[in-house]
DNA sequence: GATGAATGAGAATTCATTCAT
DNA sequence: GATGAATGAATTCTCATTCAT
């Protein structure tokens, strides 16, 4: 009876759509947490109908599991980059906490979904989400065996032990962040962190941690140094 | 289809009923998980009916929590009797690795639903369970300080991270067991992490005042340079 | 805002409430078919809401099992007690017919439902409504049985095809009827099919002994022909 | 997830398009059923798209009965033509039930999808299927009338049974198979249901049932002989 | 104290059909 | 003629919680 809105039905390209859709969908899971976000509300946010939806995705999870996967690409893009210029293995370990760091304090929403939507489930261990996941801490182990074999690290450091120590730590320490409760400094915790996880790494009995940490200074200074001589040239 | 003969109308003793109720849902939880196990089915295996269930808790979550308060004083009363035998730094450390890797390694199921159910929820941090694992994890820093005192620990090792890294790392590392996948010794585990966390939490003499200054001599050139930096920006 | 009309919360016993929703359910059924019939319209029927029918049924389509399991009680209860009064193997199959021909001219919807949605679906041979069916043509085979031993039928009448002779002429000449275009007349038609049936089945001992013995002859001649056929194929 | 390269918009004559269609329906009808069978994978097997199969049938379930319709038209083809070969009233007979026994047996589905969506709907006795089913089942009366005419058969059979009791009882007896359990043997269940249906449609009065096979077996012998005779012909 | 009948508010999903391009 | 993006209506089922008896 009421004057059916009959949305115009505009036609755009599937590619279009889609971005669109899991755009609309990262928005609304942010906002209301995936079991509290309904189909309609996605749809209506990326300006289509309920139904529509499924032309595009199976199901609300396969919907998620797309969002997340997203989330993460860029989170890795953005890492690889950036990590490609840092030197130093203090400096790497580092930047590689800090940046998880970041990752979570940006988005503490997704991170809340993944822990209880996707890490948790049985089928996680065989989706693309997991496999970003080893891509993104793989590169701890790489770093870790070339400062065991630098003669810098810790000869008889356990691997397996590695990722658990920095990303548990990381993890248990956010935690409360993530539930929505107070906040954290990504910047002072990665140096806390780094700090006590690099003890934890070091070869004790050849250099001590203080050198390394000298030699991260050194790297720090040389830089704001060439950073310095670049304006002067720049100026000049 | 005929008619149920109406159960016995049994009247027993609130204490009694309330131990049936607490072990029967400890029991379903644990076979099926806190989603999918229903009032009805505790109540069954209780021996009383859904609604009865609710003359002791108010909600099926109030009576989740409860279970795991039960379960974490057990565990709890288990620890402060046979930490109190424990002799030594190192030794006090390994034994509360251990023996929260045996907890878990032992009641999965219950830490699946922590997990998931509760530790992520905002009234968590109010809750008795908080104040448990408060008290749970207490011990981990009296330990430490008290090696901080003695000297057998790192001066500054930052506290607010000292539990982070122990039981997020255990966490992190058991967490595809307690999903349900795969298995881990308690006792390696145990010596694995006790080792890596002990490097971190060391004092290790090696590192000498002198670099110390060194590094003190250096950051200080360090910040010169960024103020320098600092004047040609605003200058600029 | 609107006066909820929450219904008055009345309280019956399990097995009216039961029944209540099974005569709800068979009225609608036989009004709207299966598929147009809504569970809440059900509900509303028999006096209550949509959640409650599932405290009583899994699903619609263990509702319309039992309904149709029902209505195939009372047929067969019916058509047990009468039965017994009958007297005569002609009689008896009329009767059976008859009665078979009753039911399908009472309740066509329920009959339609029964083909459509019953009968046709595999998990039907293991059904209670299988058996009640197994039950109510048993007793045709029996009446044959009786009457071959008897001598009153054909000796070799093979009792695979007795209840398909007799039921499914049945309903293949109701089936106009049951999808709901034109009518039949019960008693006629018990008359009409019970004389074909019974001509079939009966001992017609009009068949001499002669003309056995001259067919066997023949038959022989055939064989013969045949061999003969055989040789040349085998010689060409 | 990349841009599919858009099929090719080949451009083919109507009448290719509609057999391909057909086919690919057919197809897809008999390995799905009719309700599991979606316009999309139709389509994707006939080598188009979704909506391009509207240019040619209004709808699925018109879609439908043109599938049904060219297989019932083929056939009825096969059995005209293999029909009029056949000599004698109870071979006449025999080979109809055969033929009916031998369809169903190598199309069950079609036959499935025949019972539960066609036949059962209100719109078939208007549909080209039914009249085609008129025809197919016209021949029975026609062999019926002049059997009687002869005298061969009982004067009084009620013509209006005379369909109903083959093919309901065909019908009837394959059943299972059709729902997909179980299996029959198309001859010796044509024997069996030939004999029992001819028992009950001969006079009985006047010339036994046993002339009657005396007959068809005299014609087969004389079938027989015919072909000796062109076997030696031929070889001379 | 105990019972257990009754409630009720959702929300995901399907796919034949339409129609803008 | 062909495409394929977009529609949209309709319905089952769940189960913690309440409350009349």
């Amino acid at each position: 009876m009421s004057a059916s809105p009959s949305p115009i039905r505009t036609r755009q390209p599937r590619e279009k759509r889609l971005a669109d859709i899991l755009a609309a969908a990262r928005a609304v899971f942010r906002e209301r947490g995936y079991d509290d976000t309904s189909i309609t509300e996605i749809a209506q946010r990326a300006g289509l109908v309920e139904g529509s939806i499924y032309r595009f995705f199976d199901s609300k999870r396969e919907l998620l599991l797309r969002v997340v996967e997203l989330w993460y690409e860029e989170v890795l893009a953005d890492y690889d980059r950036q990590l490609a210029g840092v030197r130093g293995l203090w400096n790497r370990l580092r930047f590689m906490i800090w940046h998880h760091l970041k990752s979570i304090h940006e988005n503490p929403e997704l991170v809340s979904i993944f822990f209880r939507q996707i890490r948790i489930s049985p089928d996680y261990l065989n989706s693309p989400v997991h496999e970003l996941n080893r891509r993104y801490t793989r590169h701890v182990l790489e770093i870790v065996e070339s400062g065991i074999a630098s003669g810098e690290l810790w000869r008889e450091l356990p691997l397996v032990i590695v990722r658990d120590l920095i990303y548990g730590c990381i993890e248990h320490h956010t935690w409360r962040y993530v539930s929505g409760v107070g906040n954290f400094d990504p910047e002072a915790t990665a140096d806390m962190i780094t700090d006590v996880v690099y003890r934890s790494f070091a070869n004790h009995s050849a250099e001590s941690a203080g050198l390394a940490r000298l030699e991260a200074t050194m790297m720090r200074l040389e830089e704001s140094v060439a950073r310095l001589n670049g304006r002067l040239d720049g100026g000049a």
